[in-house]
DNA sequence: TCGTAAATAT
DNA sequence: CATATTTACG
């Protein structure tokens, strides 16, 4: 029922460019669920991405994909589909012939199509592989996170609810996908999203039952606020775990033991992550620009240089507790520790040199 | 052609 | 065994 593609994450970094931080937009993450036509840009396990940056990282401008297969190439399948219509968008791409190896690895070439908006011209890469084609000459493709990154910028360029399959596979400009392809993509897409939001949705939901439950809390003991209260105590199980039992920050002021909370406990007792029917606590996580990666994920938290000071802590509590803890994708994890480090530092956060203990 | 759901391959 | 992708069908 949970099973989406780990490549429905919108955006990929593009690690052989430079600083991952560079592809991560952490406004983004925080997206509410009325930006309809958004979704959260997450960042994509590494792992995965390496699979891809190995394929295609050198070349800039690698019209022709040759990464391949292994000594075996035995025949070559050129196929042909209706779509062959949509090879004016670029002739290039359009001569460009899928080529499919029968017998190990097969490759198929993707033309990249200037972007509209002008970024850099990217390569685009698809890999088709299938081990035993034989008689059946279809190929399963390989939706690379360029790929999928052209498909998600055709979607959203047509909208979402606008989008179909023949216009989306136009936009793309790719000649060797049919719009089988694409539909077949669009549907994962599309139930990937749908329940992406619904994640969020549900996510955000607690989370606002959660500041009731803070600001009721915060009334002193006089439940003015009923509805609050009730909520409270209908909705929510009674916390009787310790937070930091389920709850760690990723990062820790340099000298304390990982798993030692280092943001303010208010925040920590008032607000863990929201227990997501489906989700498990490990699966949330909210950005706090001066803390840095809060998640219920358990294990060793990761020790930086970083301290922020009590100050910045404070400016931006308010800012944090208005965000909503988001439900991280399968198969993805949470931004990497640099990344937040290099965040925090973007908007301005004061550095303090750790004090060596 | 599209969208959905079943089938199938990895 | 899960799940990504293809294939079937209304």
């Amino acid at each position: 029922m949970e099973s989406y593609s780990t490549i429905f994450n919108g955006e990929f970094p593009d690690f052989s460019e430079g600083s991952l931080l560079e592809s991560i937009d952490f406004d983004d993450l925080f997206v509410s669920i009325d930006d309809e036509d958004v979704l959260p840009n997450l960042e994509m396990d590494p792992e995965i991405l390496a699979e891809f940056s190995v394929s295609g990282s050198g070349g800039e401008e690698s019209d022709v994909n040759t990464s391949v297969s292994n000594e075996k190439v035995e025949d070559s399948i050129h196929r042909k589909d209706e779509e062959d219509k949509f090879s004016g968008l670029d002739s290039s791409l359009s001569t460009r012939v899928e080529e499919i190896v029968s017998k190990r690895d097969e490759s198929v070439v993707v033309n990249p199509v200037p972007n509209k908006d002008g970024e850099k011209g990217r390569k685009s890469a698809a890999h088709a592989k299938n081990s035993n084609n034989q008689g059946k000459r279809k190929v399963k493709v390989d939706w690379t996170p360029e790929l999928h990154r052209r498909f998600v910028q055709a979607v959203e360029q047509l909208g979402v609810d606008k989008a179909v399959p023949s216009r989306i596979l136009e936009l793309m400009g790719i000649d060797c996908l049919t719009r089988h392809n694409i539909a077949s993509h669009l549907q994962k897409y599309r139930s990937h999203r749908k329940h992406l939001l619904a994640r969020e949705a549900e996510a955000a939901n607690w989370s606002q039952r959660r500041q009731m439950y803070g600001a009721a809390a915060a009334g002193g003991g006089c439940k003015r606020d009923i509805s609050a209260w009730h909520a409270l105590t209908m909705g929510f199980p009674p916390i009787t775990h310790p937070m930091h039992h389920q709850f760690r920050p990723l990062h820790v002021p340099n000298g304390l033991t990982p798993g030692t909370p280092c943001f303010p406990q208010p925040l920590a007792t008032r607000f863990p992550a929201p227990p997501v029917p489906g989700i498990p606590p490990h699966a949330m996580y909210k950005v706090d620009p001066s803390i840095g990666l809060l998640t219920g994920q358990p294990g060793p938290s990761p020790l930086f240089d970083f301290h922020p000071s009590k100050e910045s802590v404070d400016a931006v509590i308010g800012d944090v507790l208005s965000k909503p803890w988001l439900p991280l994708p399968l198969g993805l994890k949470a931004p990497a520790t640099d990344s937040v480090l290099v965040e925090l530092q973007k908007q301005g956060v004061p550095k303090i040199p750790p004090t060596r203990a």
